[in-house]
DNA sequence: AGGGTCGACTGTACCGGTTAAGCATCGACG
DNA sequence: CGTCGATGCTTAACCGGTACAGTCGACCCT
């Protein structure tokens, strides 16, 4: 049955029109065979199925979009300068997870990098226009973000990473980063911590508010005294908050991060600075990683399944695009898993509290204690 | 100028049906006029393009790609373990320097992320059958590689990152590794170093065995005790590859890591180990990235702008489908970065060779050195 | 036998662009 | 004054699918 190759140079492309001529049918029989749709004998629709195999046809993509309306691809804008982008494996995860959920409904993902919001949304606007994407996935959600209005007006179907709130009528997929700062300050709190401080990155964005947020309020509750630095997620502006925390007179004990990249900086800094972790200082990451496991000691971080996440965002978008279903939710939970970072404080009586084994290297599979809530409305 | 929308919910796009109509023109007389051809008086064109943007149009990707038989789009496939893509600053470096160049010439980027080779040269003929894709980026390549032959095959333009050899009639852009590696190893042997072993990355990748090569061709030329191991780029392979040369009797005293997490990675066994670095051992990573200046202390690596070997890679791309040029030639240069990493030999001298300043913190703009030599055939 | 229904197809318009061919109009030129 | 050629535009076919309105024969019912 193989189809052998006589021509030499690029091969020309199979259409229905010529499994048509070979089944001795009309092109709308061939398309309804191909499809799946009713009005085909089983035995023709067989035999057209057997030819288009063995023509090894494919459908011409830009006259499928153009005439059914659906280019059978979704977008997604990264809006970060290419120098943070690239160093945070959050964004690689986000994508493999997207990708997974789309190739296997084979809906194609179309990508592009631009400088700021501004770009982004002319993007949407293009692609719109264009009806280069059937949908887009919107990150980075921003505490006023006029892309979800933009995206409204033109009745782009969109489902937002981010939220809960701020997402308007779009669909929505977010990640519970209140729990987790709740957990991480309890956690420390319980090993003995008094003077916490967090390393958060941009303040516009949603996220970095509602962790800011429930980080205060929690540290309040325990009477603790907290302290809330702002970065560019850059490494070398992690590197120099910390500095910064450390010099201080009475500097903090426990140190949380907002990514990984500003957590390996900061624990880079504590050693530059001759300082031993977690004797001296204890340290929480955000986001596990590699890096975040490679690095001595390795760091107590919170981890979310990002690559879960990406799948349910894409999952959620392709049930907008094909039946109109709103998603409202689809919740990822992070996790604490605690580490080589963290421990008492220094001065701190040992007895009463358990503190965790020193280094200790708990399996991967402890990732699979995420769960992952989902609701629809 | 400003267009008002009277109507709620989605708008209808605009055609150029409609701006003929406005015009009170042909179609034909606004295609021409839009895609700057000849037959339409200067008068007329500015009408046209002034009409067009104030309705906001843009061509429908679909239609043009039909008729013009021309996507304008540009695939990519990553054909590696989501596990290991999303920790390596390459392929976020390489896609952002991809990007721009694609994007500031309108042309769409389309990826899809795959399991292995045969996964991915199947949707390479899903695209080309589907006409999805105007050309692709290969990258990764093999010193067998089945992928070369087939896209050759399928006459899809093509540029392989990777190379010089190996392929095929396909443009290339590639990176000096073996001058990189000849490079470190000189430096290694001007600090004292006699025992260096190599950390390297899955064998069946070309670069993998150039730089063997060019590592083992070296060290015999100076008569050095040479070691070469292989991981599958997992810092946890990294980190027990090294374990295992640090536990030998007679150690290396110097260790090359073929990436950035490999190199974070033995850092932290060495530390884990109770290895002052660089006393006791010295440590050289590949691929420079926010890791490696931010572990304590800051890895002494090989950099390359990933970002314009991108962006290069894209543009031979472009060349390649507009115009067929195919080019065999634009490499980018890798540099040393000496940090803080590596020093002398335990028990050498100290005197006679100049030992880099340990920690030093070197500018990002040491960067800019990287040079591009292009040739064109 | 005549009419109705259903299944299995065919014919064709259409999606929104591109482009070859055709056709006025006009100035220039022999 | 007729004709030639350039200019500026129109017409219509075409790209490769989808989908709707028919057509046609077989079968069923009364």
């Amino acid at each position: 049955m193989e189809t052998v190759q006589h021509e030499t140079g690029p091969r020309r492309r199979v259409t229905i029109a010529d499994i048509a001529l070979r089944a001795g049918v009309s092109k709308g029989a061939v398309s309804y065979a191909l499809n799946g749709k009713p009005g085909i004998s089983e035995a023709t629709r067989r035999r057209i199925l057997d030819i288009s195999e063995e023509f090894g046809w494919y459908p011409n993509s830009a006259a499928r979009a153009l005439s059914a309306a659906r280019a059978r691809a979704c977008g997604l804008v990264l809006a970060r300068p290419a120098r943070t982008l690239a160093f945070e494996p959050f964004f690689m995860q986000l994508l493999a997870g997207i990708e997974a959920e789309l190739s296997s409904r084979s809906v194609g993902l179309t990508i592009q990098v631009v400088d700021d919001v501004e770009a982004e949304m002319a993007v949407y606007r293009r692609w719109w226009a264009e009806h280069r994407v059937d949908g887009v996935l919107v990150k980075d959600l921003r505490i006023v973000d006029p892309r979800v209005e933009q995206i409204e007006q033109l009745g782009l179907p969109a489902v937002v990473i981010g939220g809960p709130e701020g997402t308007g009528s779009l669909s929505a997929v977010w990640s519970d980063d209140a729990g987790a700062v709740v957990e991480v300050v309890r956690y420390l709190a319980r090993l003995g911590h008094e003077r916490i401080a967090r390393v958060a990155g941009v303040p516009e964005f949603l996220h970095t508010e509602i962790r800011t947020e429930a980080f205060l309020a929690t540290m309040a509750e325990l009477s603790l005294s907290s302290q809330v630095l702002t970065t560019d997620y850059m490494a070398e502006s992690g590197a120099q908050v910390t500095r910064q925390l450390l010099s201080d007179r009475r500097p903090p004990t426990a140190i949380v991060y907002d990514n990984d990249v500003l957590a390996v900086a900061g624990l880079g800094v504590a050693h530059e600075m001759g300082l031993s972790v977690p004797r001296d200082v204890s340290l929480v990451g955000w986001d596990d990683s590699l890096y975040t496991q490679a690095v001595h000691p390795p760091l107590t971080a919170v981890t979310r399944d990002i690559v879960v996440m990406g799948m349910h965002a894409a999952s959620a978008l392709l049930a907008l695009i094909d039946d109109g279903v709103v998603t409202r939710a689809g919740e990822v939970c992070g996790q604490l898993i605690p580490r080589g970072t963290t421990g008492r404080p220094p001065g701190a009586a040992s007895g009463s509290t358990r503190a965790p084994r020193p280094f200790a290297r708990r399996q991967r599979d402890e990732r699979d204690g995420l769960t992952l809530n989902r609701k629809s409305s």
